[in-house]
DNA sequence: TAAATAATTTAGATATAACTAAAAAAATAT
DNA sequence: ATATTTTTTTAGTTATATCTAAATTATTTA
């Protein structure tokens, strides 16, 4: 099938066309992959040759049809790996991103189908991210990020968009979990930053933790 | 750590020298891995630059201690996986093989101790092979395989020597498994065919088959 | 709109791990 | 002991996936 470059590549670009919209450029995946601009064009004119990608010279590239199912693919295995370390070895949240990224290479459908009916079919993951079924579906997840989120106003911590061990500590450390109720208390105009609430204690995070946290049922 | 390709090496090496003695030949090993003999010699000057093995133009090679430590890790990975795939999963024992032989290469101890720890540290694999631990101990596993076995003597058949899918599915088919009692019947002095007897059945097999059946108690 | 800057692509290089074909060394046979 | 055969190594090539530096195209600024 498709080699772990490959495969690397595909969940990247569906994952920044959701973040950044639909045409994703050559420097923001580069950037993504800590790789440089050149090799990624070498990629795309690759995964292009094999319809993967749609692509045009210096216009960026979106997934085909094809491209997207191959994303979803990699994106199941990786998110069923994950919980599978969480719910059956013991793992905590931010020590799984690295080990699934190797697991998520491992070619076997039967393994992959096999292993979602020892979980039980779960439909999130350790870090509130959607798993996609054997057919690529997943369950609608409406969230809001606390940055888009106006004083005053609370939800359930739900999810978050970066799932680094870095981030993820950073929030162990703040004692901010998911399920966590989260409240906007006040906006620095001046920095950005946000004072925010839970159950248990008060906190100010900037603009860019605010960003990668994921709320449900915001009022 | 090690590359896929230089792990894929220190696993062959070391079962080699187990089944044909202490050095082991370019050809034997460019048979055992579907390569040239010049790739075998290529990658053999790589290993012995890092001190894996002891290596000497024309006269074969063996593991040093360090390789011999890093063979033992690739092996405790691939049997502890390939019993993860039988005992949660529900595999069989000829399913497994080639899935456990791409998550071998999986990089994180902590993950392969957690994957010990969860399955209560087996000793034994799927096929009767003996499971290092975190030091490299295994339990020592005396058995005769059938071909050195005399006319009259029985043994229990707990371990194959060959772990295909394709040598599995035979066993399978001549409903033979581990656990089973096994007689020698007769020997054909013609083509070293042997008659063989368990509690339910008799049948022949080849000498080729015989050479890789494990028997333990032996009498 | 022209110049400056930024983004992207091309050209050429590197490392890994294979390969084929030819050369060299070792083992075997005459 | 020499010739033949087998085994192993060397030399040179290939594919993948990266890189740096230079060239090209697009975008922004003046
Ligand atoms: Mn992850
Ligand atoms: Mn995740
Ligand atoms: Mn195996
Ligand atoms: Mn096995």
């Amino acid at each position: 099938m498709y080699s772990q470059a490959e495969e690397n590549y595909l969940k990247t670009i569906y994952n920044l066309e959701n973040r950044y919209g639909s045409d994703v450029s050559t420097n923001l995946i580069a950037s993504k992959t800590n790789t440089k601009a050149s090799s990624v064009t070498d990629m795309l004119k690759k995964l292009s040759a094999k319809n993967l990608v749609q692509y045009r010279k210096y216009q960026g590239v979106h997934l085909t049809e094809l491209g997207r199912k191959g994303a979803l693919k990699v994106i199941r295995k990786h998110r069923l790996w994950e919980s599978f370390l969480v719910q059956k070895l013991n793992f905590k949240w931010d020590e799984v991103h690295d080990i699934a990224e190797q697991l998520e290479h491992v070619k076997s459908e039967v393994l992959i189908d096999k292993l979602d009916a020892f979980l039980k079919f779960p439909k999130l993951d350790p870090h509130g991210d959607p798993i996609p079924d054997a057919h690529g579906r997943t369950i609608l997840n409406k969230t809001v990020v606390i940055s888009e989120m106006k004083i005053g106003s609370a939800g359930v911590f739900v999810g978050v968009r970066d799932s680094s061990s870095e981030f993820l500590q950073y929030l162990n450390k703040k004692n901010l979990a998911l399920g966590d109720r989260i409240k906007v208390i006040d906006i620095e105009p001046f920095d950005g930053s946000y004072h925010i609430e839970t159950r248990t204690h008060r906190l100010v995070i900037t603009n860019s933790v605010a960003d990668n946290l994921c709320l449900k049922n915001v009022k």
